[in-house]
DNA sequence: CCACATCTGTAGTGAACACTACATATTTGG
DNA sequence: CCAAATATGTAGTGTTCACTACAGATGTGG
């Protein structure tokens, strides 16, 4: 029996290609036809590689936090708490300005409120901005163990503020806010880490 | 000349349910049929009052922002900086997670990313949501003049700040942090404010 | 070279969408 | 009571959407 024609793309370019016009159009601005054009294939191989639009979302999702946990692995390995955020937000600050990317974050302009029949994908966004807060959250854990933080902290709510301000700074930069006002933004955002320090 | 039959539903209580629909589904999420259905009338009065859906979102966005901005003036009278931060933070913690409305804020959840022929709308949500950020800036400007913020503070980077956290908060609630979470979050991050306080 | 399996491009499918034509109903001004 | 003006409900309009049937192309195993 013989293996079929084979495919004439390559998916993980042509994920790159549907990554961004999600992230530019959020799930439901994005339409099939945009996708297909900018993956550089027709439906019918966008429907038998990933099944329908949402397989397709969830598959660009996969990618995307896939290079992003590659990079949240250096964010935690910093010293310090403080250290942390500090990387983690001024990242933040230069990743979602980056000309090379829409502005913003796929998790969140992927879609924040969907209509009906599409309620899904907020949960799918949401579960994967969850996983880098629960790794701050083992991270700042840790610092506290270590004497990094104070006693009194509470590393899961500084992980949900981290986080918080991730998103925020998100939302700032899909309407148009610029390198260095995000960076302000993060540079004050790190001071509420610091107060939080052992040795603030 | 006669003046025309009366309209037979008030404008007004007619947006507040249109305004829950946006609010939940998004501006492309929402369908003509959810709306007129939750407003109580069919598309002709719809489109004779309000032109078409996007100018029926503003005019939502119109009654949204004007009961915000009496808030918002309770928030800048509050007698500093940290006071400030404080109350805004803590009430957005709060209204977020108003079972009364739906979860988030209307200005985020409205839509963050549209597609073609609506690229308006998230112009439209952020606009509004700088006009916050200029009132808490010009407060910040005066507590700084008046010593209760340090010279180097920087008013504009801080009400940047607080405004980050609020969009962040409200993405949160919207994916379904509770208020004490919220709180949490809100709490840590009084403490960067806290520390641009002269007397910190 | 043949049977079979999988991919590709063309050209649609029914459904849902925002929006509206039109006839009818309800008001005011004279 | 009539004429003008505006609102309402019914029943659509054309368009766009996600998705697919089908025929032909391109590969593998025997």
């Amino acid at each position: 029996m013989g293996m079929g024609r084979p495919r004439e793309f390559d998916a993980e370019t042509a994920l790159d290609q549907a990554m961004e016009v999600f992230w530019r159009h959020g799930y439901e601005g994005a339409t099939i036809a945009q996708l297909t054009e900018a993956m550089g294939i027709n439906p019918p191989s966008l429907y038998a590689c990933f099944g329908n639009k949402e397989g397709l979302l969830k598959a660009a999702l996969d990618r995307y936090t896939k290079l992003r946990n590659i990079w949240m692995d250096e964010v935690v390995a910093a010293p310090t708490a403080r250290a942390v955020a500090e990387r983690m937000l001024m990242g933040i600050a230069d990743k979602q300005t980056d000309p090379a990317n829409p502005p913003g974050c796929l998790l969140v302009q992927g879609g924040i409120a969907c209509g009906t029949g599409s309620e899904n994908v907020p949960f799918e966004l949401a579960a994967r901005r969850a996983q880098n807060e629960d790794q701050l959250r083992d991270r700042f854990i840790r610092a506290r163990a270590e004497g990094d933080l104070k006693e009194s902290a509470d590393p899961a709510a500084l992980a949900r503020y981290v986080s918080a301000v991730s998103v925020g700074m998100g939302v700032m930069a899909s309407s148009g806010a610029d390198r260095e006002a995000l960076r302000q933004v993060a540079d004050v955002a790190v001071q509420a880490v610091e107060a939080q320090s052992a040795r603030g």
